[in-house]
DNA sequence: ACCAGGAATCTGGTATACCAGTATCGTTAT
DNA sequence: ATAACGATACTGGTATACCAGATTCCTGGT
């Protein structure tokens, strides 16, 4: 009963590597096809191959590397199946959360979530993207947790992680937020009379809204998609 | 355009460990809580630690090991918590396939289907545990795939990992596979009357089937669990 | 000018050695 | 007998060297 430490969550070579190269490719720093060195890595963050190799395989089980023996490792494209299926989950994960948050919600969890859409609705009129992608975050967040399943949340992103990197290359108008935020307040509205028929129509209806963007970047960088 | 040897799937000796440990894992020959040496495990196979090493990592990836720095690598318990979430995106991903489903059933969808069932009614009256296991495991894959979202299969697949390696432990006796195929008629009734509310609540009897197995597992063998 | 062939140079996979924390257990002081 | 301590035998993380297959590109022949 001496170590207190909190945790100090040891921080190896691996994670540095891990991170950095996360965030390059999240953020397209590194593009889809770009050829990645073990050696050349290494030497560019001053360790050994080793940390190098764990962290490559680290971002190919998250589907952003693809390693072949003997093959140069390459950042992997955006697949259109790929992102169809995380979308799939996605709406059905969110449904599901909808139904069990519409069995059991209450008047303290409607304040809490109207207190984030008020907030949305300031940001949007403010025009601040990003306070807005933040807010939106956490109100399907908070849906989530409020409604029993804060691990469904994690799930989620799993789902949004390979449309995020996408989400880069669009230009976020204002209207577009607007809208998102009506499709906010229609769920809300539907959790708190919990009616879950209506709240999945609204959701599906929130989600669709993603197509069309999609297919824009789509149409406007086919070279950062697979074949398949 | 000469090499079409068709794959040859080169195969590494990465890939023999984590798949010999992942069988040993899933069949409960190696137990949670029980602690794998990497250079015992590299002996015993002939291999120097790195392949070991890499293998670690993905069947800790698979949530199958915990590895920390400088403690021994264990084999994870199960956690109700994670069960449970598996549970409920399983049902989550069932649900919105079966959804999609009754979308576009027609008459040669149900003749496969109904061709299944009929083995599996055959299978059970015999008491061939086995074979009613893989056939149940085609129902669904064929459900997935006739839906259009074979991907969903895998998604499935990844939620039933966790549970399938509990199930070793539990006795399945006959009667629960007959009220299984019940179930499984009723959904595929639904299907055939594209009824998605019909389907949806016969999926959510089906999988409440496996909670007081679940619950019994857990009553019997608490020292599996890991206690958060 | 073009193409075939092969050497040089990549790639990731493997083996080995060493390091710094951690756990274990025997020893010693009380 | 017991409890604090310390040597020792572990653990996983890192660095390095080497290997075989794949690629690249230069060279030599046409």
């Amino acid at each position: 009963m001496q170590k207190m430490i909190p945790k100090a969550e040891r921080r190896t070579s691996i994670d540095a590597v891990f991170e950095a190269l996360h965030d390059d490719i999240s953020s397209l720093k590194l593009v889809p096809g770009a050829k990645l060195s073990e050696a050349e890595i290494a030497s560019q963050f001053g360790v050994s191959r080793q940390p190098v190799r764990d962290a490559f395989t680290r971002l190919e089980n998250k589907g952003l590397l693809l390693i072949r023996p003997k093959k140069a490792t390459v950042v992997r494209g955006f697949s259109m199946p790929e992102i169809a299926h995380a979308r799939f989950v996605r709406v059905a994960i969110e449904i599901e959360v909808l139904r069990a948050g519409c069995a059991i919600w209450d008047e303290e969890r409607d304040v809490r979530l109207q207190e984030n859409l008020e907030r949305q609705r300031e940001v949007v009129a403010k025009g601040d993207g990003e306070a807005f992608h933040s807010l939106d975050y956490d109100f399907h967040k908070m849906i989530c947790h409020m409604s029993g399943h804060p691990l469904a949340f994690k799930a989620i992103q799993e789902c949004k992680r390979s449309v995020d990197r996408l989400c880069v290359l669009s230009l976020d108008r204002k209207d577009e937020a607007a809208l998102l935020v009506k499709d906010h307040e229609e769920i809300a509205a539907a959790l708190s009379e919990r009616r879950a028929d209506a709240a999945e129509k609204a959701a599906r209806k929130h989600f669709a809204r993603l197509d069309s963007t999609i297919d824009e970047i789509y149409a406007k960088h086919v070279e950062f998609f697979e074949e398949t």
